[in-house]
DNA sequence: CATTTCACCTGGTGGC
DNA sequence: TGCCACCAGGTGAAAT
């Protein structure tokens, strides 16, 4: 389901939510690949420990823990691959299906992780072991004008592979990759280090755009993603070309096109973008 | 190393 | 109603 703007939208909502609180107990499902940490350290890891904050960190949810309910000593590393969910729910709740964790707080609310697909990840690391979660890719909010050309220098792949490489910029997925190619007018097949550094000023500058407004919309409910208070996000109908195949472009008219690159659905308009 | 392809999963949709 | 093909917000391993 879920990049930047949508993670971010859930991070808000559970540190709203659950801050302060303590994990008095944990359940989790017998999935294996759900869990990067075995299931058994990070719920000896989790239990009993304080949630001091919640933040994302490109398209991950990091949790800040701590044992003595002051300084931070571990992390809890969420990500939530395609379908994953983050709820925040009343213990009476039905429990939905798919759900793989189930962190029962001492407020007597309960955070339950959510994935039908299974392409999410849980990770515990304690920070006496081992160092601190870092995104390996720059924050695309963040990143400046100079640091952001010089990711694409020498890159032959299209823009829009190298703007999903979450090692270059971490938080860009499907959606947003095509949305803010969209916007700066660019080819989703260009190859990277073939455009102008004044293309890549506009296609930054897009990226911003679209992510901050997106973030203001609360994300986008393309199918079933949901906030973690269950609510839908309303970008999806700011879409110029994403999902809009055969669709009019909203500037020119011309019918949007979709075709396949990098192994994903991809959205553009001939006429607009060159 | 850079790049591309594919497997990993379940569920929804639309055609016949 | 059933069956089947195809599609879906992501990524990491394997192949090229």
């Amino acid at each position: 389901m879920p990049e930047l703007p949508e993670v971010e939208t859930i991070a808000r909502g559970v540190n709203k939510r659950i801050r302060g609180d303590r994990i008095v107990q944990v359940w989790f499902s017998r999935a294996p690949q759900t869990f990067k940490t075995p299931r058994k350290l990070q719920a000896e890891g989790l239990t009993g420990r304080t949630i001091l904050a919640v933040h994302r960190t490109g398209k991950h949810i990091v949790f800040e823990l701590s044992r003595s309910a002051s300084e931070i000593d571990a992390q809890w590393i969420v990500h939530l691959g395609m379908t994953g969910r983050l709820l925040v729910s009343s213990p009476d709740f039905p429990v939905p299906a798919h759900t793989h964790a189930r962190l029962f707080l001492e407020s007597g609310r309960e955070l339950r992780f959510v994935d039908p697909r299974r392409f999410g990840r849980l990770e515990f690391r304690d920070l006496n072991r081992r160092s601190a979660f870092a995104a390996p890719g720059d924050d695309p909010l963040a990143i400046g004008e100079p640091e952001f050309a010089a990711l694409f220098r020498g890159r032959r792949s299209p823009i829009k592979a190298a703007l999903l490489n979450q090692s270059l910029l971490a938080g860009v997925g499907n959606i947003y990759a095509d949305e803010s190619l969209f916007h700066s007018n660019i080819r989703p097949r260009r190859r990277a280090n073939r455009l102008t550094r004044l293309e890549l000023e506009r296609l930054r500058l897009a990226l911003c755009e679209v992510l901050n407004h997106a973030i203001r919309l609360g994300g986008s409910s393309v199918s079933d993603y949901v906030d973690a208070d269950g609510e839908r996000g309303f970008f999806q109908l700011e879409h110029c070309v994403y999902q809009r195949t055969g669709e009019p472009c909203r500037r020119c008219g011309t019918p949007i096109r979709r075709i396949l690159l990098a192994g994903r659905g991809t959205h553009y308009c001939p006429n607009c973008q060159r």
